[in-house]
DNA sequence: TAGTCGTTGTATACGCCGCATAGATCGGAG
DNA sequence: CTCCGATCTATGCGGCGTATACAACGACTA
């Protein structure tokens, strides 16, 4: 079965389940051209309806990016949640890391979603700092149980701060495709996960220093 | 007087200097309104010709872009190579690091557009890796002077990319509003300097181990 | 069962946008 | 002085987001 949203010939002058398809093109439609191709027409188009029918589901076109980016969020703290169950605080900051990661290459279209400059702006998505910082207190309890005794919560804070910055750095230079030109001759993805090793291992020393 | 590239009414038919004043323009309008408000109609408006004058002097509108982005590239490399005439390796690693923060913060125009997706697509820019990649050579010789002995390409490499990663990450959640959320309660360019220095203390202590 | 009304679709239009073709105006070389 | 290439303008095309007006359905109610 294809996942492209198109419509049914067959249906009737309702389309019954609009929203969803609406939603769904817009995954592909970012997928493919990224959010510069992102546009409203094109999306009515794939889901075979006129190009005013999604204003009545979305107010504007923001709003239908905004919906991508929120179950984005949803999903990335759905994942780092998953993994506050393991045992060793240690492997899991790694872990952490690593499934950042691993949903910044998976989500390719949510990620970069979340991340445009038109969702940043703070009128197009009042709670967006609420959805992005949710992982991070994730990260912090994480490293409170590294260190293992009392540490002012500022120092936590800090390299929280250093771990964060890492890994979406990380991310955000290779989708740019530096780091393929930069290191042509080796695989991206280990070398990543291998940033993500040290930095752990630099922050586990420090926090036990 | 002014910095805008408003059209001095007294001109004859032909600009005279209108290639600048597109540059200049583009820059102020990517200033105000980013990447997502850049529209070449506009910029001809502001420079006070029509429409389809800057076309004679740039193919299409990603070029414009790219000239931004191409100026704030050697800028950035500029102000990285003035630093590696710094005696001690270790502070100039740090001082590689808040260059980098300051260069994002002052130009954010460019820093933007170096890095917007329409660029780094490599049909709009081919040479794009060419520049991003200049200042790593900087910071890997730099990493091997902190290092005073023999050390594997390899492992300078990975601790450049940690480096790199940490410093982008900083300047592009900055960028997104998460750190002024996420941290309400403190200064952001101080927090973002105790990241980079934290960082560069832990690099140098690993290379040197 | 027929009428009514809110929801959800379409038709059309407006002013933006990037960009194409054609023509106007200049400055400088012959 | 004449011509020509470089640089400007005028006009137009199709695509975009979105506003107003209207049409089709389904569910509730008399």
């Amino acid at each position: 079965m294809s996942t492209t949203a198109a419509k049914d010939p067959c249906r009737g002058y309702h389309h019954g389940d609009l929203r969803r398809c609406l939603v769904e093109a817009a995954r592909d439609l970012l997928a493919e051209r990224g959010v510069t191709g992102f546009s409203l027409r094109e999306i009515a188009r794939r889901a075979g309806v006129s190009p005013r029918a999604p204003y009545h589901h979305f107010p504007d076109r923001t709003a239908l990016l905004r919906e991508v980016a929120r179950m984005g969020f949803e999903e990335l703290a759905r994942r780092m949640a998953a993994h506050m169950e393991d045992e060793d605080p240690a492997s899991r900051l790694e872990a952490l890391g690593e499934e950042y990661l691993r949903f910044a290459l998976e989500c390719r279209a949510e990620f970069q979603t979340m991340h445009c400059d038109e969702l940043c702006d703070a009128k197009n998505f009042p709670d967006r700092q609420d959805f992005a910082d949710r992982p991070f207190v994730y990260l912090l309890r994480t490293l409170e149980e590294i260190a293992g005794k009392p540490v002012p919560q500022e120092e936590l804070e800090r390299y929280g701060l250093v771990a964060w910055s890492l890994v979406h750095g990380l991310v955000t230079l290779r989708a740019e495709g530096v780091l393929g030109a930069s290191f042509p001759d080796e695989p991206i993805e280990p070398m990543m996960k291998d940033a993500v090793r040290r930095t752990t291992e630099l922050i586990v020393a420090a926090l036990r220093r």
